[in-house]
DNA sequence: GTGTGGAATGTTATGTCATAACATTTGAGA
DNA sequence: TCTCAAATGTTATGACATAACATTCCACAC
């Protein structure tokens, strides 16, 4: 239902920088924040960044939060910096904090994908995102 | 988990001709395409189409869908003109011909909910969107 | 009927996110 | 060494969204 495997070989320079930036981040970043931080390393224009976040996302490193614009790097348990994919998964947005929890809940994917198999309905990726406030935010 | 009830008092003119121009559209439209369709109707500006789109959304006329940056009037069963409002549902849009279903699918939802109950995260809205091929144009 | 305040509106300018188009460089394999 | 596909660099532009401020509208109190 999403996300086709694809292998991921070896970072360019570019996509390594991104990657390392969004790694080390603590919130989702989007493309212009990264490009500014990473002007000290050579890179000048939106599309140098925007190109490794396509390169990134194509091999399920890096996800983008459509309700933020912004991009997060991938923490699967599978997803360390050698050939990682996954399917489906969902994401809580705080928005207090900026925190993001990636989480996979099969039972959901299941359900869509029995909505999707009775309406005919060929879905090739999923959006599932939660906005709110963490339990540390909501407690505070 | 997901939008607070609201009334939905009698639109002004702007909130009335950006919702009529969604109630008569196929597709989601941008707030863009929008303003360029009311032209002819006074309308002059983006603020102009988006403060009429903030309101809708919070009658729970009109639904942001995020992947799209777009907009749709509600389908609701319930949501006609009157004081229409629901809790999360979900969205397939279709790449080939834009069409949009929107769907509720309980069962989504209460695992959710259940995930965010056990995390201790506070949701107040959920975005679930599948992208992909609906029935006609995978079969076309 | 007049005054008043909140909501809606109108308008200009600006900020933020993303891609088109084209030139150049790089590097693996014939 | 040649060659071609992939990656990169660069400029310009397009698409989506909001800040800031002035004005108008209108229900309601007086
Ligand atoms: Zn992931
Ligand atoms: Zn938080
Ligand atoms: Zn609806
Ligand atoms: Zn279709």
């Amino acid at each position: 239902m999403t996300d086709a495997l694809e292998p991921s070989p070896d970072l360019t320079r570019n996509q390594a920088l991104v990657f390392g930036r969004l790694t080390e981040a603590e919130a989702p970043l989007s493309a212009y924040t990264i490009l500014d931080q990473l002007r000290n390393d050579g890179l000048r224009a939106p599309l140098q960044v925007y190109r490794a976040l396509d390169k990134l996302v194509e091999y399920g490193l890096v996800h983008r939060l459509e309700s933020l614009n912004a991009f997060v790097a991938c923490n699967h348990p599978a997803g360390e910096n050698s050939g990682a994919s996954h399917g489906t998964v969902a994401f809580a947005i705080c928005e207090e904090c900026g925190g993001v929890t990636e989480f996979a809940e099969q039972d959901v994917v299941k359900r869509l994908q029995g909505w999707a198999r009775t309406e005919g309905f060929h879905a090739h990726s999923t959006v599932i995102e939660l906005r709110g406030l963490c339990e540390n935010c909501t407690t505070a």
